[in-house]
DNA sequence: ATCCTTCATCGTGATTCGACGATAGGTGGC
DNA sequence: GCCACCTATCGTCGAATCACGATGAAGGAT
């Protein structure tokens, strides 16, 4: 039961647009914060794998990317923390996928530059 | 004469299209690179004024910032090495501006998120 | 030539990042 | 219960970041 995974954790993309103004001091932080969680190769590339499996993968991500387990947590945390993808708990192991809404803001605060 | 600056020192945006990949390994460490530049906010503030004054500002982003000259000027230079901005000599002061072709490459990296 | 302005660079200290191994916490199977 | 598996967290180390003041280099102005 590979295919399992398939099946998003994650609802689907909420389509309410972004209210929120894409300049400003605010705006500023926003789009540091976002990019700064990107500024690293390993998570620009855990990025593009939970996207290309649109549904979540757990610790597929460990297999896929030549760093220790405990780093690959700690680079899932960075995002999470950013607010760009989601863990969701499903048994024993944990399902990321990524924050629809959080992708959409940040392409509108880069658009707006 | 304080409207000099005014004039553009870098020429018009060169129209031509970016025809590398928008994904890949290459893609991944490019974006990094973008995203890491612009993950302070500092960085994008500085962003924002050359944007609003499309001519190129020198010095007067120290004057809009609340930071150190030395500060500023270590953020231009990171700024320039991801080759994001440009600095132009024009006599004692130095005119930096956006480079358009640098900006159109990370919309494109982040739109093919 | 001498000063003054403008900007870059150096050196420093505090903080954060990136990576790892080791360890702890859950969950399901036996 | 106990064990195997998957994650998260802790502790640690070296390297990079961020901010600053001080210094240096280069170009006008007088």
């Amino acid at each position: 039961m590979k295919d399992k995974a398939e099946v998003a954790c994650c609802g689907p993309a909420s389509a309410q647009p972004d209210l929120r103004p894409v300049e400003g001091a605010d705006a500023d932080e926003e789009l540091a914060a976002l990019a700064k969680a990107l500024g690293h190769p390993a998570r620009v590339q855990i990025l593009r794998i939970l996207v290309r499996r649109n549904a979540c993968v757990c610790g597929d991500i460990v297999d896929e990317l030549p760093l220790a387990q405990s780093t690959v947590s700690q680079h899932l945390k960075i995002l999470k923390d950013a607010g760009i993808i989601r863990g969701d708990v499903d048994g024993p192991r944990v399902c990321y996928c990524i924050e629809p809404r959080a992708l959409r803001r940040l392409k509108a605060l880069v658009g707006a530059l």
